[in-house]
DNA sequence: TGGCTCATGTAATCTGTTACATGATTCT
DNA sequence: AGAATCATGTAACAGATTACATGAGCCA
């Protein structure tokens, strides 16, 4: 009962920043905050319409090379809201990996099988890691924005998060190979 | 539209390994299982009978020490269900944590509130390693059931996962105070 | 006796995604 | 010309939680 919509202080954290459309936000959420946070135009939408009927936000409809947008900017009554908010305990930090589950019932199909989520896994956050590291190279240099100092310790998150699971995939794989010669 | 059902698989996942009760499934998701998976009875109980109706599973109610329970078992058909699934590419992985949400919005509330989740976090995982990590011990010795080896490479993610964060928590709070020092 | 755990279940509700519709502009 | 991106939005549906109801046994 705690409603606790997430979304609005997403949203009010964005606009927080600086001036944006909601396919702005999309995409953030879809790069930047992808590590940590995920949304859908079918949240964003609805969820902006609210805010700005209750007047945390602010909306202006301009024209940007012959583009329509709706640019949404916050509200000091919006501001105090998500103050408010960032301010409250965390309620929940939640992962949910299917590869854990799989992993976790792998006896039902096997080693072989099994290797091939945990290599999958390895793999993507091969791909993901190094773009995240110059992330943090490059906003660590950076001191015209405020923000991009807490933008970076997140991507620093990403980093030691994705290291750690790349030597526990060596150390599985190590695992199964060693059993295998025995 | 990929209809995913994933409690339908933990639950037939569970079964693989031994029958069990509704309410011993939620005991495992909120212990053993809640690093990387969770589910309330509002999910488990409508998806056992959604299960037993299309043959994937049998119930058999007993009375264990006065107190009445059903007890379901996986079938072949369940089974084979399970293993297919299994074998699939994994969809998705998905950490939503809300400490990071609001350490990114953190410029908003400044550095001592954005501090306090960060300890938060700290001290809540420095709660749960010790315990994660005798775990890995126990099971890691531990050669009676086969299911235990997939069950301690999870657990030893977790402890992987936690060691890492506490280390980014000190160096969170080192780069804060090294500003402030400033 | 009272509170906790064991045990099953449902109704209301919430939250979010998917898939679609629409249409303009920019890139190749 | 055609594909991709920019940009906003909605309807249908999926999936899950919360809160409650019920009742028995165990422990202090």
């Amino acid at each position: 009962m705690a409603n606790e919509n997430k979304m609005e202080f997403v949203i009010l954290g964005l606009l927080s920043h600086t001036p944006m459309t909601g396919y702005d936000m999309k995409k953030i959420m879809d790069t930047t905050m992808s590590l940590f946070w995920s949304g859908s135009y079918g949240s964003i939408y609805p969820t902006l319409q609210r805010l700005r009927d209750n007047e945390s936000i602010v909306s202006n409809e301009t024209t940007e090379n012959g583009r329509d947008k709706i640019i949404y900017s916050i509200t000091d009554k919006g501001r105090d809201r998500l103050q408010q908010w960032l301010k409250k305990p965390v309620i929940k930090d939640e992962l949910r990996y299917e590869t854990m589950l799989k992993l976790f019932f792998g006896n039902e199909i096997g080693e072989e099988d099994t290797l091939k989520h945990i290599q999958e896994f390895e793999d993507k956050m091969k791909r993901i890691l190094p773009d995240l590291k110059s992330s943090v190279d490059i906003l660590n240099g950076d001191v015209t924005e405020p923000t991009h100092e807490y933008y970076m310790l997140t991507a620093l998150f990403g980093v030691k998060m994705y290291e750690a699971s790349i030597e526990w995939c060596e150390f599985v794989k190590k695992y199964f190979e060693g059993k295998q010669v025995k």
